[in-house]
DNA sequence: TATAATTCCTAGTGAAAAGATAGGTTATCT
DNA sequence: AGATAACCTATCTTTTCACTAGGAATTATA
């Protein structure tokens, strides 16, 4: 029950390309640099982001990513849906019929998983990239929280 | 962010091991048969169940397990957590504080994880043996709900 | 008391998924 | 022309998942 590097990592690197515009879009290597994830590997996770439509693209010197679609229109969940497949914790509250089982999911767990995927969707889809975007000017006025020289590892999330 | 099968046949199997009682325990074979999972699948299940408590066992010809607190103790969220570890979608929140970053998770998506483990935890600790097995009696009487002679697969969750 | 049935313990294995790397092509700015 | 960047496809390594396997210890019962 976890996510994986490509929704974490997929969210962060959002934060970032949110910071950028249109004529002055992020490039790769620059958010490789200020979020310590592989160039190679963020490639990958910018394909599908483009295909669905939250990111665009400026190819050529100079170019980059910036939003497609207004920070406050794109949600946690829609990033994790787009990195990591549909939002269920069991196959048959995918939302694809044809996963459902020969008692169309009449067994006890069945509305367990059920209640289990709403509540994780509410969650995530609660969450815009605005919100991330507000939470990281609040931390900015209060350093004084972070950990002084600390053994502890930066943080992968 | 799927529940393994780990989790899943452990909750079937629970389910089953409900049923049973000190005097007429279950054997795995017997949970097998009517769960179709691997006999020797479920002892590795069972052990860590045993571990935790949820299971007490009789050894020996005629023995099997049986519950080792009343089925309205013990939640799906135990089971997991047992077979699966802690629910967490993310190491930062899985109340090891060792596992906290250097910036004591002060990252823009902390808030995040910290509302979606709290969501799960709720709706899997909502759910008890109890509230399952009340579950199946209500499908027994409505069976008709049933799909006739179905192509698709018996139910694996 | 032998035998069958059962749990218990540890190790091994095959396949798939996760988490990247790598090489090269195409587009665009200066 | 050259540098910079996105784009595309393939490969590779490591870890996890899901299961298999062999045998030891325990106990009812015939």
């Amino acid at each position: 029950m976890k996510i994986s590097t490509r929704g974490r990592y997929g969210i962060r690197a959002m934060v970032e390309i949110a910071k950028a515009t249109a004529s002055n879009p992020i490039a790769i290597r620059s958010i490789s640099d200020t979020q310590k994830i592989s160039e190679r590997y963020l490639e990958q996770l910018l394909a599908p982001l483009k295909r669905d439509g939250y990111v665009l693209s400026v190819r050529g010197a100079a170019g980059g990513y910036h939003l497609g679609k207004p920070a406050c229109k794109i949600t946690v969940g829609d990033i994790i849906r787009t990195l990591e497949g549909p939002i269920a914790p069991v196959d048959c509250v995918n939302g694809d019929e044809n996963q459902k089982c020969a008692f169309n999911c009449q067994c006890v767990t069945f509305k367990v998983w059920e209640k289990l995927k709403i509540a994780m969707e509410q969650i995530l889809d609660g969450f815009s990239l605005q919100d991330l975007l507000n939470e990281e000017t609040e931390f900015s006025t209060k350093e004084h929280l972070i950990i002084q020289s600390s053994q502890k590892p930066l943080c992968q999330n």
